[in-house]
DNA sequence: TTGCCAATGATTGTTTATGATCATATTGTA
DNA sequence: TACAATATGATCATAAACAATCATTGGCAA
């Protein structure tokens, strides 16, 4: 009470100062530094990771200026690393020996390729930079599938991949998805990204998406399959119930894994 | 518990950054560094793993960026880094605005690729994942050929590398080798690798080989070029002149760059 | 004043991170 | 090859941090 801050907006501003400047804060710091209790400071911080304004981990929290600051890929990644790598070890039971598979450039599926990297016996297809560096030095058998790179998602897409992909068979496709919603399908940003998609989905026998739930119910600007074209769809358990259940409807089995 | 680094978050952030600056980190170095035991430290390596932001090695971790960076797998000729860099450095030379340039998977002709990463208005086309991966951050256009992956090589080669080759046109293909003698012409390990190179040779107007003085009078399996098929060799100023008189002689273009 | 409300602090049981121990696996060396 | 040295993963005990709950405080309006 003494020398407490006493505004909840106050001691926020000064929160976020102190991660700017610092990178991260502990609990304990803070309550030092404005003289008020853990509880405070933690509903304080919650609150700001509410908002995205930090990153709450043990013991304090992170500013997210410093996981910005990396190439755009490992974001993505790193933001819902937990339930992505959920999602992930879900999938892998879609995996059967002697399989050849499809994993995209998606990071969800990025996490699966790091699961099959300890399996031999089956071939991997990709069309993503990070997929055939993750299986470099050890893994199944890798095919990559040609094309232009595309910087953004590491991807090879376009035109050229069409007949490199012709002359192959899939068992399953493993693919990421930006957006997902009942009245477009599936999404992606990039027209030459969808295009492969498209071709891929073409020659896969099974197709299998895997959606963190911030995917479900967005849009983005390029359609690559309707909700009919493929068959599962494995998301996480924050997934909303509503969306689910209406896609259950639609024929498309949901398999949501435990976060 | 004294000095010791409290978050999980600010250990393995210092961790990226000492892997990044030295390629290379000991457990036995990480603990001394943030006053925590081996088991932390072991902790915090399998969750960078896990997370494919580092590479989980016995007794350490090492950079995944160094993985594919790096010309590990070049020194068992004892050749230095210094002389494949004034091959590359001659190499640029042929390089014109414009072009549409091949590289392959040699070490030499990835010297080549460092330097194009910061050129533009050229299309690069390569087999090569560490070339891929050198330019994947920015760079000129990439189009990467698909195909299966060889590990020792890092560069995807066989069949299916066929459909997309022939769509492309190729102004000059860089190349590297493993032997080049005056009776076998240029030849390499892999029956695979020489495919997916006289498909190269067969698609490019120039065709430009660095090789550095230690594959001179070698010879290896496959062979995959005639000494006439290519015009250009680039070798360093340790090249044996008797050797270098001879293929003159033949009518190739010898080149070599000054030490 | 009285009563209400929001914010804070304290208490509790639970979860998570850490370090120590030990059996096993890996590496380097004779 | 066999051996020694070291690294490792698994397990457990401990301590710290946590979420949930409840009690307290102080401000504010009727």
């Amino acid at each position: 009470m003494s020398d407490a801050i006493g505004l909840a907006a106050e001691r926020q501003e000064k929160i976020r100062k102190m991660l700017k400047r610092e990178g991260v804060v502990r609990v304990e710091q803070l309550c030092a530094a404005m003289s008020v209790s853990p509880a405070t400071i933690r509903r304080d911080l919650a609150d700001l990771d509410q908002r995205g304004l930090a990153r709450r981990v043990h013991g304090g929290a992170v500013s997210l200026q410093s996981v910005l600051d990396e190439p755009v890929f490992d974001d993505k990644t790193g933001i819902a690393a937990r339930e992505k790598q959920s999602i992930a070890d879900e999938a892998l039971k879609y995996v059967k020996n002697s399989d050849s598979i499809f994993l995209d450039g998606g990071s969800s599926v990025l996490a699966l390729a790091r699961l099959i990297a300890d399996m031999q016996g089956i071939t991997v297809v990709t069309n993503s930079l990070r997929v055939a560096a993750t299986l470099s030095s050890h893994g199944p058998r890798c095919i990559l599938v040609g094309g232009e790179l595309r910087r953004i998602s590491q991807t090879f897409v376009g035109p050229l991949t069409e007949p490199m992909l012709s002359g192959l068979h899939l068992d399953t496709a493993f693919m990421g998805t930006i957006g997902l919603s009942e009245e477009n399908g599936y999404t992606t940003t990039d027209p030459a990204e969808a295009f492969t998609k498209r071709l891929v989905i073409a020659r896969a026998r099974n197709v299998v998406a895997l959606a963190d739930s911030s995917k479900l119910g967005k849009e983005s600007f390029s359609h690559f399959a309707d909700l009919n074209q493929i068959g599962t769809l494995i998301t996480d358990s924050s997934a909303d119930a509503a969306i689910v259940k209406r896609l259950s409807k639609q024929g498309v089995e949901v398999v949501c894994s435990k976060t």
